[in-house]
DNA sequence: TTTAAAACAGACCAACTAGTCGGTGCGGAA
DNA sequence: TTCCGCACCGACTAGTTGGTCTGTTTTAAA
């Protein structure tokens, strides 16, 4: 296997994302990305038309990434307990797992990355972040509607901004993360989400 | 007055916050501020000597700025109440008020957006990014111990990290803000960390 | 073995970048 | 009035950027 397209294509579009979490995306030169994975121009423009070909594969692939996982925890959540409101702890405990293994700063959100240099994408990229932010929206919604059916919440809560709210949790605690330069502060902040979801929902009895 | 440094000092300054939390900071040349503001090289190498010059100056302008905002809601929070809870609520609350009134999303934190190109500044600037984040910490952190020793928490709590939720819920709720073109997410997920504080201490004959 | 396409090499280019430098005009001190 | 210095001008430069182009090697099918 000496000339393996897709491995190449791999190989870039992983170099690009670790250099465009530490530098930006303008930041990010095409010459550094040839550098690190050890290839030339050629190869470079042959798999990818533009700099920005590239910023749409790497985004389509982190969203359909992401995606997986936020949908493949949940799903071991709804495996692990049939009570909504377990699910949704189950959820959180299992992110809050994921960020506790880390023995550096998270690298960073992809989306937030693009999101600081939003004027530099055309239309439909910034479409497809948008679309993003709202799957993952829709994804916990339903469940905590399904919550508070069940549980009567303790304060009056919307199901969406809620669902933003584990969203929003984990972006600011990425960024704080690698400003402090402190690992610890994702499941930290995870486990405040996760206190939250409690003690709205928890009946009384059970604390 | 015909010709004041100060003046167009400052626009330069404006103009380059602008458009670092549009398109990152290597995203705005120095041509654009240019542009902007409507000045020449001349002028904008008179009050600046390099770009990194512009931006240590920024992200100093930004944090003094922040720190002042802070403390001054801190202070109108402890005029308003003598009750350390009703302190915090009231603190975030305030809060909540600003970022209600936006129109448009927030146009974003100076820090996060150098936080997302970390790798193009020199130590010191990347040290006052961390130490205004734990100067944020700090600020917040003592005013939870007093709540905790007051109100017994319903939850086992670290006041380092539940003062660092504040500002990660900002951080992430500007990143969301952004991303879905909302301008109400901001107060909306403050809103949730105050319901957190309230269901973390407030008393149960008082709810 | 032939052959056509895919995968890559690397010299080259036009546009843009931060930064320089000699000069200009104006307001106030002497 | 003279003179000095601050604020500003704008042409210029050296280096970098994304992108092109021509040519070479590799792969797999015919």
């Amino acid at each position: 296997m000496r000339k393996d397209g897709a491995a190449t294509r791999e190989k870039i579009l992983n170099a690009a994302q670790g250099l465009i979490l530490d530098r930006g995306y303008v930041g990010m030169t095409v010459d550094h990305v040839l550098d690190k994975v050890g290839i030339t121009k050629g190869a470079f423009f042959h798999h990818f038309k533009t700099k920005d070909d590239l910023a749409r594969a790497l985004l389509t692939r982190y969203a359909e990434h992401d995606e997986r996982i936020y949908r493949e925890t949940r799903e071991r959540a709804e495996k692990l307990s049939d009570d909504p409101l377990q699910q949704v702890l189950l959820f959180v405990g299992l992110f809050q797992e994921m960020f506790d293994a880390l023995t550096e700063p998270y690298p960073g959100c992809l989306f937030a990355s693009y999101v600081y240099e939003l004027q530099q994408f055309d239309e439909d990229t910034r479409a497809l972040i948008g679309s993003s932010f709202t799957k993952w929206r829709e994804l916990l919604k339903e469940k905590f509607e399904a919550v508070a059916r069940k549980y009567p919440p303790r304060l009056e809560v919307d199901a969406a901004s809620l669902a933003d709210a584990f969203t929003v949790v984990l972006e600011g605690a990425f960024i704080t993360s690698k400003a402090i330069n402190d690992p610890k502060v994702v499941s930290e902040q995870l486990r405040h989400f996760r206190n939250y979801v409690e003690l709205l929902f928890r009946p009384r009895a059970a604390v």
